[in-house]
DNA sequence: GACGTAACGCAACAGCGTTGCTTTATTCTG
DNA sequence: CAGAATAAAGCAACGCTGTTGCGTTACGTC
């Protein structure tokens, strides 16, 4: 292995500024992304030389725009590489790979059964990993898998609840990477979530919320173009927010949780509410990071998206009317049942291609 | 101006990861900055011999242990920088002067007029920081300035509130320039005092949450090392987070406020209610953003803090009993009644010597 | 006093982006 | 239609970063 010097990691954090910028799809000039990285176009030549030799840019063509030598275009090449992205639910696995854009090539699901043990869903996963390996063409990077539930990045490891659970404590990234010999990311769904929405709109959601609800109720963050896990890769875990401290009583022990009042509106068919309950969410959300963009996704937003998006939208008016210059645009996902695993094969993606977070340090 | 390469982003970052670990005061020796910074050791001869020639580090002796050349112990040199801190309220403008480590070298503090029209304030403002400026020695890096109420970092604006207010829109940080001639930033007091709190202790802070109850109520974060300003700079104003959907009606049009419902608590002398409140907001934050310390500052959290820290701690303790890995350290901080202004001279620091958010893009 | 050891320094090196200049391909002009 | 003007791209030398290899220094041990 390389030694990593941290001329690499210059080399390196320009590379995926470049494929950055490359990812939105149209194809660019050395002027353009000599503006976007702040360095001289000759620069830029060098750096496409790089990625170019690794088949991850290409030419474009070239434009007249007037006198002089023509402007030399280049693009990515989505298909030079992919990444597999797994699902994981009580009952389902979904699957894909995706490009080096983040597009979904191909994908499948499956059901499961429940309460499956330890090595039957290892069996389970390596089996959909291996069979989606075969699909596409480009170097396979890896497999990211994404689930609900707390999860430890770092460790790889299924945290789980105190309920009894036959996956809690089980080293799944470990498991993964012995059997099948790639890399291996383990995430949050809703983190998981959130590197996919940004993989393919880096610019656009530098400072976004992505709020999930499926069965539980998730929202992760991109500050500053990076995604948050936290001290203990618990961040995201807004289900037990409260927001009516006097409220029913939740399973945690506390009154008014997010989470439980939100599933007792939707229970009584009263969407109206369970969509307040998740505006104000949002909207204290906004306030303490200040995002600019929320993303809304899961199968329970899909189903009452008009509604949801209605209450946050009018929600974020009334309460940041005192402050006008806060502007926060509220969106649905683009990736619909597809959404977390993509995000997951875009964990692998980022990890691979994406801008590094730290300048300094080991490793 | 030199034109900043990216070799230059690269010495910059490993000077200021150097300053970081020797911050915390103790002698280093070269071993432990390689080992902190992950490069050679004979890198980090260069690195020192760059800052020991700006007068920022100097040896420190060198200790035997064992056989073979001694080791060379180096230190900061806290008196080679200074910053000027001021914390301005609607009724206090307090000073400070800190040296490269963030310590208080001197503080001054004196009673501004209620509702004081803007040339006076700014007239207010420079008398403060020119009267702060004789005082200590090192080069002088500048003026922070930390301010309540929503305030414009990048653009250096005063934004205000929609209430009468004759400092709203004020281009501050302009005309503080303009009048002394030395670089100015205007910040939020909640982040200017967790910018303080972080710069003492980087390491130790580097997922934090910073509860700031004056006037207001303001929480600012540190996630994975940097401070969150938000897409607008308006991260931090919790003080209208609904912590009681149904709650009494708030100023701003919703009911239930977080800044409402404490006011109103400590208003009847309920201490103990106001200390949930605040608890709620600590416990829905640290699941939002998963920090693993919270430090307590303001004068009113000074006036209970007892109260304040035992409730956040046991709301910590029985909301997290299901995840026993998530450790969450409250503390008070030790600012005390400097803490903004001592966090607005830090911004200083950070600002000229704090570790590059980013490797790649222009300026 | 010779030897092993550990920290340190010097010098050559590789690789990054930058700088200055040349080459190339187009449009405009006489 | 030829020549000047223009703009993009390439080539080569350079400055700077940290790295590598080896020699030097200062300590303890035998």
């Amino acid at each position: 292995m390389r030694p990593s010097t941290p001329l690499d990691r210059v080399a390196g954090a320009h590379d995926a500024a470049v494929l950055a910028v490359a990812r939105r799809g149209e194809p660019v000039s050395r002027t353009d992304l000599a503006e976007a990285l702040g360095v001289t176009p000759q620069a830029i030549s060098k750096i496409l030389a790089r990625l170019m030799e690794r088949g991850m840019m290409a030419g474009a063509g070239s434009i007249i725009s007037g006198p002089g030598k023509p402007t030399t275009l280049y693009r990515i090449v989505p298909s030079s590489r992919r990444a597999i992205g797994l699902h994981l639910t009580r009952t389902r696995l979904r699957g894909v790979v995706a490009d080096l854009t983040g597009e979904v090539v191909s994908h499948r699901e499956i059901e499961i059964g429940h309460r499956q043990p330890v090595p039957e869903l290892l069996e389970t996963l390596t089996a959909q990993a291996r069979e989606l390996a075969d699909v596409g063409s480009g170097t396979l990077l890896g497999v990211g898998l994404g689930m609900p539930g707390p999860v430890d990045f770092s460790g790889g490891v299924y945290r789980g609840t105190s309920a009894p659970d036959p996956w809690r404590g089980a080293e799944i990234r470990r498991m993964l990477v012995d059997a099948l010999a790639m890399p291996v990311l383990l995430d949050h769904d809703s983190r998981a979530a959130i590197v996919g929405e940004t993989w393919s709109q880096p610019d656009l959601l530098r400072n976004a919320a992505l709020v999930l609800v499926e069965d539980g109720l998730g929202a992760s963050l991109s500050i500053d173009g990076s995604i948050v896990r936290g001290a203990h890769s618990h961040a995201g875990e807004v289900g037990h927010t409260v927001v009516r401290m006097d409220g029913a009583p939740c399973e945690c022990g506390r009154r008014g949780c997010a989470q439980a009042e939100f599933a007792a509106s939707l229970g009584r068919g009263d969407v109206e509410d369970a969509a307040q309950v998740l505006a104000t969410i949002v909207l204290d959300l906004v306030r303490l990071v200040d995002v600019d963009r929320v993303v809304l996704g899961g199968s329970t937003v899909y189903a009452h998206h008009e509604q949801m998006m209605g209450a946050i939208r009018s929600a974020l008016e009334a309460g940041l009317r005192e402050e006008p210059w806060v502007h926060v645009e509220v969106m649905l996902s683009t990736r619909g049942t597809d959404l977390i695993a993509v995000g997951s094969a875009c964990e692998v993606l980022e990890h691979e291609y994406g801008l590094p977070t730290a300048l300094v340090g080991p490793e």
